[in-house]
DNA sequence: AATTAGAGTAACAAGAAAAGTTGCATGAAA
DNA sequence: TTTCATGCAACTTTTCTTGTTACTCTAATT
């Protein structure tokens, strides 16, 4: 089964997007993570209409956050993509009419909604500046070897003033 | 992405075997959840392993349980299928590099193996005896209409002697 | 005004995983 | 020895995510 990365990938996007002063094109994103512009795009309609992104088209455009990382959950971010189903367990289909079949349906139902209560739970609990914190802190303990990491930089930002 | 519906179709399949007196065959399992017998065979495989089922070869061969109900849980079910991922959200391995990207995945892996220990929780308090319990209840509360329904019925048991 | 850089979108191709199918070998009962 | 069944391997189909192409629309730069 080909699990949807999708959550992950944002994930991991929008913390990078955090640290880059500029708009960031979805050009530069697709390079980021090895793949093409237009599964960025099609990944961000969602954000943005939950709000957490915003986008500009034409020269100097592309993607910036439109909240800071503390005020953006994972939750967000999971129903924000459009939350499939959670679960690659199906219930199948194969005799509606049969009690023992609907008996199934009915106790599997009922223990994987309560896990994905957990799940969501868990999800809503979890900032992305958590997840953006653990970083630095990986980060830093790595001290001198730092700059033999492939942290993507921004861009553009080598035009701007380097801000500290 | 095609939801695993192994689990349910089994549990399906399994509590439907512990009212046929004789071993039925993968032909008639397959008929009775619309699918091809090589299906049922290749599903059975892990559960014969498991030792919740048998299976006999040759003429008046077929499947039977090699348990009672009230000894199988939906967790050994689950672990006998070969439990492959639990969930639909998949780790991106974009970068294996990148801190940002492991930082994600371990919050997420963190979050998603919790909701899954309390999933196999709820499996592993849950046997096939009370899933049958409660299609018998059902079974009772529709009285005399029981007969409209498509209650699977044994081929061979018209052979044997009608049992209460 | 012309050029360039970007998002937005639809339509299509590729990839992967579960499910379904076919064909044949093997074993056991009748 | 014939018939009925599992066991298995190889292939096809189906369905969903991901990737790609091609084009339109918009905004900044020149
Ligand atoms: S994508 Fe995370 S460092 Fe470049
Ligand atoms: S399959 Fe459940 S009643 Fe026939």
């Amino acid at each position: 089964m080909r699990r949807d990365s999708r959550l992950s990938r944002s994930l991991h996007l929008l913390i990078h997007m955090d640290r880059f002063p500029d708009p960031v094109t979805s050009d530069h994103l697709a390079k980021m993570v090895a793949t093409n512009p237009v599964v960025i795009r099609r990944m961000m309609q969602g954000l943005k209409k939950t709000g957490l992104v915003s986008s500009g088209k034409g020269h100097g455009g592309g993607w910036v956050l439109a909240k800071p990382l503390a005020e953006i959950t994972l939750l967000d971010v999971h129903e924000a993509l459009g939350a499939t189903v959670v679960f690659n367990i199906g219930l199948a289909d194969d005799n509606p009419q049969c009690l023992v079949e609907r008996a199934v349906r009915e106790k599997l139902t009922q223990a994987m909604s309560e896990a994905e209560g957990v799940l969501l739970q868990s999800f809503a609990s979890i900032r992305l500046s958590d997840i953006a914190s653990d970083f630095e802190t990986q980060l830093a303990a790595l001290g001198s070897d730092q700059n033999r990491l492939p942290i993507c930089i921004p861009e553009r930002a080598s035009k701007a003033d380097q801000v500290d």
